[in-house]
DNA sequence: TTGTATGCGTTATCAC
DNA sequence: GTGATAACGCATACAA
């Protein structure tokens, strides 16, 4: 019993093998009847397509290479199964390829390897136009690439608006430093100072990102705009022992009450632990808002801003896809929303 | 202009495709003189082979799965160069599955992803036993599977000797002390004492590993067949903040002159840190060895243990060859051997 | 709407 | 040793 073939799905069904074709590629001109009864040959023989067959037969490789950052966090298990899902749908394959180091990138688009036989190309968070830029020996990739996580002019890409989601976290942080203001009355400091923990940016790296700068702007942006001010800011590298000691830091220097506004949940969830080794009330005295909406946040009772990741994946598949199927013209951007949770971190 | 076909490589070397074939498979039966001018026409042409055609004619993939924790380390970067090198050279693809939850593992393995499309799959660091046991819904690849750095009964494994690690480390601590105890006579403490700090080991999770434990047991038997005693044993989950609190908690508690077998650099790295902070004197009253030889070991002056990992990967990949030229037999399991390296952080 | 025939770029199997 | 040629499994242009 040899694995059937398509032409074993057309004898079954009592039809040729361009109808059975067509039904797997939705070639709309093909009678419901004889859909119906390729669909039950196909089912009968529990028949799956030669991929490679298939690859061969169309020219194309059927495949969409993914370049993603090795950074173990949900944000990229969510991102990957919305781009898994668009592909899936439109029968590509993904293939995955984690930078685990920056030699690792050049290899990955040289010429003999899978990345490069790929008919599209994903890549995630990072920035692209110094990931290319001369003088780096590194080539762009020359098929239809898509961006996601990330934006750049002249690319189609699907981004979080992190701008926007610091702008949310700015008002609410205002707003609660107002009302706190309103209830304590005569207070000097209205209702408590705020602070701020920054995700450090590294320079002069392959992998950044303006994620974390846009965070900061937008925070800045809202709370000078409600006539507010930051009393502090502080700085953390993405690295949980780093943002204990920051969050160590804040709090010996803090005047409470205070409401701090952290840029990830990293940072956040640091601050969480070193208040409560201090014994302060967070959600009191203390409010948090972090960044993410890590699975934890929830249990712990952080606010953050939530962020429609595998939508943002779909999206950027459909880009690709767009593209794929012939589409012409400019670079589109697909924009979207975090959205704020309120928990009890901040006495919601 | 279309891209190059072995037709034509044929054609402008004046032989037959088949030949051609041949000097690309390396068939041996090919006289000298007609492969120089099919590699040079290769050369000319710039003529690479069409991988999918490759696949459908041969009725194999060419491609080997290879599924991988996602940990930002050197050790699976230099994992994946001794790998994809031995593919490379057997003109094998190799495709990365980064396992980043358990969900996806269950995915991969599922009967219509390119993993499953593999002619053989590579699992890294994982406890195969545990992974495939009834009940998790998992099923094992059917295909020929090789372990690589962990072992189990009856899958080919390359795995490094991570009890001969501890011992190694244990053998030259005991010596340490003793030296040390020769040189300050009369002192009660014979030369100083013994502490470790080991790696949490998670229990019930699919990612564990026995590689921790290896390196505890031998250390601990080596200690003691020199007549040692550990005077502390501390435990850390591999983090760094984590780490850090411990090195903290161990020099506050140890008495020194003291040497410390941390059994991670990770681990080594905070205690380094932490003696730093507080101005002790590393290679002198504390002595320190780690384990992995990171990249900034050497830079450090760590004395640890460095382990070969690219050869492991190298070799894990031909035993996978093996099976797939249809080698037959029992399992077979390749040990490699850590080495020590004495640095100033143990005054050497 | 559907069946047939041709082509995709290799590898493998023959003869020579 | 080497050159034809038949698969491999599918997509697609073309004919019906």
């Amino acid at each position: 019993m040899h694995k059937p073939t398509i032409q074993d799905v057309a004898r079954r069904a009592g039809v040729g093998v361009g109808t059975v074709s067509r039904v797997l590629n939705n070639h709309a001109a093909v009678r419901d009847s004889t859909r119906d009864s390729v669909l039950g040959a196909i089912a009968e023989l529990n028949y799956t397509p030669n991929p490679h067959a298939r690859r061969i037969a169309g020219g194309k490789s059927y495949t969409i290479s993914v370049l993603l950052p090795v950074v173990t966090t949900e944000f990229y298990v969510r991102l990957l199964d919305g781009l898994e899902q668009a592909f899936q749908e439109a029968r590509y394959d993904v293939a995955i390829f984690p930078l685990l180091d920056r030699s690792r990138l050049e290899r990955y688009l040289g010429s003999h390897t899978l990345a490069y036989q790929a008919d599209g190309l994903v890549m995630a968070t990072y920035n692209l136009t110094q990931m290319f830029q001369s003088g780096t020996g590194i080539r762009p990739y020359s098929g239809p690439t898509v961006l996601v996580d990330a934006h750049a002019e002249g690319v189609d890409c699907a981004y979080m608006d992190n701008l926007l989601g610091g702008r949310l976290a700015g008002e609410y942080a205002s707003q609660l430093i107002r009302q706190q203001g309103e209830g304590q009355q005569g207070e000097g400091q209205q209702g408590g100072r705020l602070y701020a923990v920054w995700v450090e940016t590294e320079l002069d790296q392959l992998f950044t990102t303006r994620v974390f700068d846009d965070r900061r702007s937008g925070f800045l942006e809202a709370v000078q705009l409600s006539g507010g001010r930051v009393s502090g800011e502080y700085v953390s590298s993405f690295d949980s022992l780093a943002a204990r000691t920051v969050a160590a830091q804040l709090l010996d220097e803090a005047v409470l009450p205070a409401t701090v506004f952290a840029s990830a949940d990293l940072l956040a969830g640091a601050l969480l632990d070193e208040a409560q080794a201090r014994g302060l009330t967070v959600g009191g005295e203390l409010k948090i808002i972090g960044f993410d909406d890590q699975p934890w946040a929830q249990g712990r009772g952080l606010t953050t801003l939530h962020q429609p990741v595998e939508a943002m994946g779909y999206e950027a598949a459909q880009l690709l896809l767009a593209r794929l199927s012939g589409e012409e013209g400019p670079a589109r951007a697909r924009r979207f929303e975090p959205r704020l949770i309120v928990r009890k971190s901040t006495g919601g």
